[in-house]
DNA sequence: ACAAAAGTGTTCTTGATACACCCATGG
DNA sequence: CCATGGGTGTATCAAGAACACTTTTGT
């Protein structure tokens, strides 16, 4: 230990443990994030990840789904994925004090009502591709959040997490090729998705058009399963990064 | 925020931030974990994963290097790995206060030193399959490394880092067939290797002998590369979970 | 009839698996 | 000359990629 002295509540100045939220969904064919507008002092008017204090009773993945339900308004957590990404700690991350924040990545399917007011500022929905430059390090926070996520949709079942209870395979299709940016042929990934047990399983009878125009496409539902084996790799893109 | 008034400092009950490292390395064929044995309550005489208050002025990453060279007395980071794994914040994780740790893997060639003591108690280190109860939440920690480090061999070129700086194929085949707990067939490994560009490098003219007996086997220095594109799958071990 | 989207089938190529076999060294 | 570990070759099989083709709907 760094303090042989033993622990002592007041020997550091203190520490405020925060979270920070990427939370990702897709809206109209698009990968979208809910962002709120700082209202004060540092980064005033800028756009910054949803988050708060974590409260001295709480670990961090509860003060997390606390902030998730206070920004969008999601009562029941069932089928919703909440994930911790990292914890950022660079001593001048926060101008005004030390904070170290503790971030998550959480997943939502289409509409999970627009934007509720919590408290404080507003959230809105924005384009992931169209975010200015964000308030603290949160940029970088978003960034990992999509790294994160489009690695884990090569090798888990994740990709479910965008769809609502039932959807079809051209939905989950897309958004793989939303997430990834690259098209996917589709016989193959159907093939696939059908593949590996518990990925999907078919709700029996029903159909749903999509396009409005087209054959109806049959409606599925997320399986058991988590992990995916063999992995469903993205298209060659040759020394990609971890 | 949660916290609408701004930011005081002394708002909340104080949090401390520490970091906690799971240290492995190979040593005679076998995975092993560097601990520390507690001296004081509580538990006092338990092992305990090395770690320590993430000062002031200092990320988590720099409080972990730190307590890494401290407690290995390594100097020279190059070529080590050192990840961040995860938070735990769990209120009651610590009986005295309430403590946040981030927890990093760390990773090391054969003899880093067996043990040298930076401060309070003196390091060592133990058997991966051998170790007790640990302190705190420390076995949770230890597992998720475990389980992390396994999955990243998968699809990183990580298996470089338990190795000195110039190793054989079969000290490298060794490194996964001891982390994953599985056996693999040599002439595969071997190929799948030195057919991902950048894993590996041959050095020139080099050969060691290595078990006494045997062909001598040329060397091989870690190559630039740190994705494995296709993975390097474990033996279909079905259902494994993320 | 045509466009659009779902769904099926087939071929080709690549990579994984499971071996058998040869090479160099120490005892 | 045999045991031991390094290194090569090869046949077989499963998975991925590419693409032609059929089906069902709306206009």
């Amino acid at each position: 230990m760094t303090s042989p002295e033993g622990y002592d509540k007041y020997a550091f100045e203190p520490f405020a443990v925060t979270v920070d939220l990427a939370v990702l969904t897709l809206r109209a064919g698009t990968l979208q994030v809910l962002l709120v507008e700082r209202g004060q002092e540092p980064y005033a008017g800028r756009w910054a990840l949803p988050g708060g204090f974590v409260l001295p009773d709480e670990s961090a993945e509860e003060a997390a789904w606390r902030e998730l339900a206070e920004e969008t308004g999601v009562t029941d957590g069932s089928g919703l994925h909440l994930e911790q990404l990292r914890t950022y700690s660079e001593p001048g991350r926060d101008p005004r004090m030390r904070v170290v924040t503790v971030a998550f990545a959480a997943l939502l399917p289409d509409p999970p009502v627009p934007h509720g007011g919590g408290d404080a500022a507003q959230a809105q929905w924005l384009r992931f591709d169209a975010v200015g430059p964000l308030a603290f390090d949160h940029d970088r926070i978003l960034a990992d959040a999509h790294d994160r996520v489009g690695a884990k949709l090569e090798y888990t079942c994740l990709a479910t997490a965008f769809c609502p209870p039932e959807f079809t395979l051209g939905e989950l299709q897309q958004v793989y090729e939303t997430v990834w940016g690259t098209p996917l042929d589709r016989p193959n990934f159907r093939r696939k998705v059908l593949a590996t047990p518990g990925f999907v399983e078919q709700v029996p009878g029903a159909a749903r058009l999509t396009g409005g125009r087209g054959k109806p496409a049959a409606l599925y539902r997320a399986g058991g399963a988590t992990a995916l084996h063999p992995p469903l790799l993205r298209p060659t893109t040759e020394g990609r990064p971890r």
